[in-house]
DNA sequence: CACGGGTTGTTCAAATTCGAACCGACAGTT
DNA sequence: AACTGTCGGTTCGAATTTGAACAACCCGTG
């Protein structure tokens, strides 16, 4: 491996931009989330998985898989949650090792509360930043980019 | 404020792509620079940041506000990397509250050893996944997004 | 010069994160 | 049934992050 590609200014403005916005989006969320609704961005995630999966229970695995944290980072926050009775945990009948995630009535009132805010922070700090056009490629274009990263990183 | 916007199905594509492009990518690199490196993300960050400075240093406030971490964060982060001798601390002396924080020699042959595998990763990822007219959608929308969020949270 | 408001960087405790090690359990083979 | 490799979740320790409180200091005003 010869000379470095490096990024030329077209790159470069994508790329800072990127990570920018990644950076300054998470934390705005963050706070909105913990000053309106007393809950993580990692929280409100498992919420509205839990709350779209079917008999609103999903195992531990496919949530970590999801994208948040590791697997251990995913039994604090399942304990914390738990603590807070937001959701249960229920052992799977058929594999003893097994554990579900259920999302408890608290939970989804819980989700349902923060939820408006929470949109309205996303419309805000991006989604009525952005043209249509530009909705499109960041679907398409960062879409793939996690889809890559999601098969080569298992 | 009445009924909820939701997000349409264009707007929602939009989003998680670029929710968990961001965590996915954030994790990836993390891990690419620590492994061949031995940086944290936000370490390179400061690196490069005070590396593009005139007489490469900054003040800490200057790089707390690029955009990383909290002013106690990078406090944190300048100890550490002061320990392993890739920056020194320089006070000002024009302000006896301030704090220079200052590339050593050691810091900058540690960048550009590092930033091969970075830039690679970086096209890896992201930039060589993406069509030019992806690229320029980014640059134009985020860079958009993290404006707004760089005003309003001052 | 004294005063008050805002700044600068650090310290502190608490919360969260990660990876590695671990244990029990599953499944397929012999 | 014994054996081996793998999986599912938890536990552990170390590293990192954050906001709030703090101490010292700058500056414009009176």
């Amino acid at each position: 491996m010869a000379g470095t590609r490096w990024l030329d200014e077209r790159e470069m403005r994508a790329w800072s931009g990127f990570l920018a916005a990644s950076a300054l989006v998470n934390r705005r969320l963050d706070q909105q989330l913990k000053e309106d609704a007393g809950l993580s961005h990692p929280q409100y995630e498992i919420l509205v998985r839990l709350a779209a999966a079917p008999d609103r229970e999903l195992r531990m695995t496919e949530l970590a898989n999801g994208l948040i944290n590791s697997k251990s980072g995913l039994t604090y926050q399942i304990t914390q949650m738990e603590k807070a009775g937001l959701v249960r945990r229920r052992s799977c009948p058929s594999d003893v090792r097994g554990v579900f995630a259920v999302l408890t009535g608290a939970g989804l009132a819980r989700l349902e509360e923060a939820a408006p805010g929470h949109v309205a922070t996303v419309r805000e700090v991006l989604v009525d930043v952005l043209t249509p056009e530009q909705l499109d490629a960041l679907a398409d274009g960062l879409g793939e980019v996690g889809r890559r990263l999601r098969e080569q990183g298992a």
